[in-house]
DNA sequence: TTAATAGTTGATAACTATTCCCATGTCAAG
DNA sequence: CTTGACATGGGAATAGTTATCAACTATTAA
């Protein structure tokens, strides 16, 4: 069983290799995409895991949604970013004679180890210090809350208009929204720090919902 | 916001504790189903999500297809097997101390680490074994081999009609099916075990294949 | 050179794990 | 008792990935 070097198998090698980051098949996609701009997503996908299991590529399955991929299969460890979910190198000498990644542990036979970090990555420290100060939704690292639903807006709208805190059933009232619904949108605004609650079942809008509801 | 300690709560809490293992969300759903039938996967999810953001529980998030969910949240890393997929817990003393879970790194706040080694469990290892004494396909640690499609069947069934080996045509012509997707069939089958070819061109049905047929 | 066969592709359907949605239900505080 | 916060069941929606298959291309044996 030969393995057929095609145009797309080179393309991919090449843009996973040139680009020195950890790409997911999407990303990926997109790049080959430039260059060939028939090829298929399946295409991508299959050819990675063809690639990888050649032992040309890493395939990372870091977790988290997707899977990464690594044209660098040297040793090493990663950082996953918990906000932007970038995943970053690290080598941790110390580490390696430790914690060899061949072997028999427990009964298992050992084939390989992961080690993976995750914390704050420098942008994104930096990035949570702008967002306090109310300057910017803007992130530059991947990350963006999601869009607001039309109903969100008009609850977000109720609430800006309102001169003090106020409650579920006076925003219903004033959207023409049930009440439940109101109070679960109020809920759902609350964890993402739309809004906020000054008093017990009374709500105001916090600077980050009006930004947001302009977006 | 007080937690509430709802009836499927206390459930899901108690199973994932009792099982002394890694659960999946699904594996749970099956058990908690047992002693409350009309329990949501979706309320086993929530669940799973509100206790691993208290604390009581440890949400692993271990690479592969799923996610699981650990009871006992003291540090300790785990091994995959990478057959069944199974998780267990491993205690490496040595590495704790040279390979901190939070501090700073590279310009990164670390948060926490995960440690992960896979390779081959004890079961799997025998199943392997014994599988190439052709005794049984039973393996004792939950993988199993996919479900035979009707035309794999199919052309599993004409080559073991046929004494020796044979080409994709004459499989075509015995079983009515196209030749193109005939090969396609094979090479599948010959991936997973149940064809080999013992001369170019020609296949021949293994002892694998035979049971897998039967199932 | 030619026919058979192996390997590959693009398009799209299917799948799987997880999350979202919302009407409805329950609890606790006033 | 009412109100609102918290929860639930069930189904729809989503995202990432994998499977399927007809069409295409390269390779090999004759």
């Amino acid at each position: 069983m030969p393995l057929r070097m095609t145009n797309q198998r080179i393309i991919i090698f090449e843009e996973l290799k040139k680009s020195r980051q950890h790409m997911t098949a999407d990303e990926l996609y997109g790049i080959v995409r430039k260059k060939m701009p028939k090829i298929s997503l399946a295409t991508v996908y299959r050819n990675l895991e063809v690639l990888s299991g050649t032992g040309v590529i890493a395939k990372l399955e870091v977790s988290g949604r997707q899977r990464h991929f690594d044209s660098d299969v040297a040793g090493h460890d990663h950082v996953t970013c918990v906000q932007c979910h970038k995943v970053e190198n690290v080598l941790l000498e110390v580490i390696k004679e430790d914690c060899p990644s061949h072997g028999v542990m427990d009964g298992y036979i050992i084939k390989g180890r992961r080690l993976e970090f995750f914390g704050l990555c420098p942008q994104c420290q930096k990035k949570n210090r702008v967002m306090k100060g109310d300057k910017t939704m803007g992130c530059g690292c991947g990350c963006a809350k999601k869009e607001l639903t039309d109903e969100q807006k008009k609850v977000l709208q109720a609430m800006a208009d309102c001169v003090g805190p106020c409650a579920a059933k006076d925003i219903a009232a004033a959207t023409g929204l049930d009440t439940k619904m109101v109070s679960g949108k109020i809920a759902d605004l609350k964890k993402q720090g739309y809004v906020d609650s000054p008093e017990r079942c009374k709500y105001g809008i916090t600077a980050e919902g009006r930004t947001a509801m302009k977006g």
